[in-house]
DNA sequence: TCCGACCTTGACGCAACCCTGACGCGCGGG
DNA sequence: CCCGCGCGTCAGGGTTGCGTCAAGGTCGGA
């Protein structure tokens, strides 16, 4: 199911979204401020963001460049500013598209799908990985492995879809936390440590001795075919 | 550079949206229809199209759909209509945002960067120097040498990293160690010795006789393919 | 209420890495 | 001829980082 995080601090177009999506089968969270709404990001990983650029606390700008840090996820900005320049610079921080107030629910929801689909085959490429002991599969968030399902927590599979989405590039463990536990845990490495160890054991012919889920000390981990 | 496909009927649209684009180089091809614009997609592989919807040959919604049938890649539509159900069509047949005319140029080539800057594989495309002794890629942090990968320790990374991105230019010792160890030290010039003398045991065919990791005495160092 | 799955946290041993000092060599100048 | 300087080489020791294990805590379902 679609995870939607709705931002704005007008209870009633929180309201009105929440209705709205719920009744398509989208999953909703919100938060009324830009805190709240790093937060939320963070501890849910949304799909998709839809983020009203007034809020109480913070620049909505900063809002995107902060969530831009450390997600990639699809930001669908809503505001009642039509004047040009905040497009652009909503845009130009990492927005995906610029919504002005009042909009028509209906095409809300048409921009919001047009964000979801891009991001979902999110590599233009194979949505399924192959390795010599594995396979994963991105779309259906399954991992077989000698013709069996192999069953994963949901942090074991953030960990390794964050490396296999990477495609065989290094990824610093910063980064690596930050994806998966939010933005706040930069530096809890022995989370890692702890993870990696157990996607080798249930990933690996010889867990001691990783060919896929390679370790680079000192940087960071990378995912190998 | 960034290729970008026009397709509207109006000559006068068509002129000024390549002159805009140019001008801030951006390769631009330009079709009048929705024939031509198929076989100039087909031809040319633009990284994005600006697709006005009305056309005189075909119904724009039916050339998304066209293009969709083979290809990804992102399509900004431009049109006159501004009623919710053309946009809803437009987006739900694939494409990725909707402008209505008339439009502010500012806006249009902010979303256009929006979604060329999407489209782009997740970290930037690999920078990949090669030598004849051995390869660096920038973006994976990999180094490969006679068909296997070589495992560099974080500061032999740094250090390579310095020289290789300077392209070919001489880079001085102090500058060198402020940006592998920091600011405050600038004349540690052993660090540089040591670790120079491991990377060209690791990457050098003849370590002795170095002829990539080159030594300019009383200046600094030079990397050369 | 109890149970199980999952996440967090701390401790420990080991290997690898970074720093450091010492020495040798070639070169140019005193 | 000797000396000083800059660079390359080597080896040892302190420190860091990683893998491993196990125990406590939290949450949801039976």
């Amino acid at each position: 199911m679609t995870r939607v995080l709705v931002v704005d601090d007008d209870p009633a177009i929180v309201r009105a979204l929440v209705i709205s999506l719920r009744a398509r089968q989208y999953e909703v969270d919100s938060a009324e401020d830009g805190a709240g709404a790093l937060r939320a990001a963070a501890a849910r990983h949304p799909d998709v963001v839809v983020l009203d650029l007034g809020l109480p606390d913070t620049d909505g700008v900063d809002v995107i460049r902060r969530l831009r840090e450390w997600s990639r996820v699809p930001i669908l900005v809503l505001s009642a500013r039509h004047a040009s320049g905040e497009k652009v610079q909503a845009l130009d921080a990492g927005a995906d598209d610029y919504v002005t107030k009042p909009f028509g629910m209906d095409e809300l929801l048409a921009r919001l799908r047009a964000a979801v689909r891009r991001a979902e085959p999110a590599d233009g490429g194979d949505v399924v990985v192959e390795t010599e002991a594995f396979t994963v599969d991105l779309a259906a968030k399954k991992v077989h492995r000698d013709g069996r399902d192999v069953r994963l927590t949901p942090t074991e599979w953030h960990l390794l879809e964050a490396l296999v989405r990477a495609g065989g590039r290094l990824v610093g463990q910063k980064q690596l936390l930050r994806e998966v536990w939010g933005p706040s845990y930069g530096t809890e490495t022995n989370y890692l440590r702890v993870y990696m160890a157990q996607l080798r054991r249930k990933l690996e012919a010889d867990p001691s001795r990783p060919r896929h889920l390679i370790t680079e000390p000192g940087m960071g981990y990378r995912f190998e075919k």
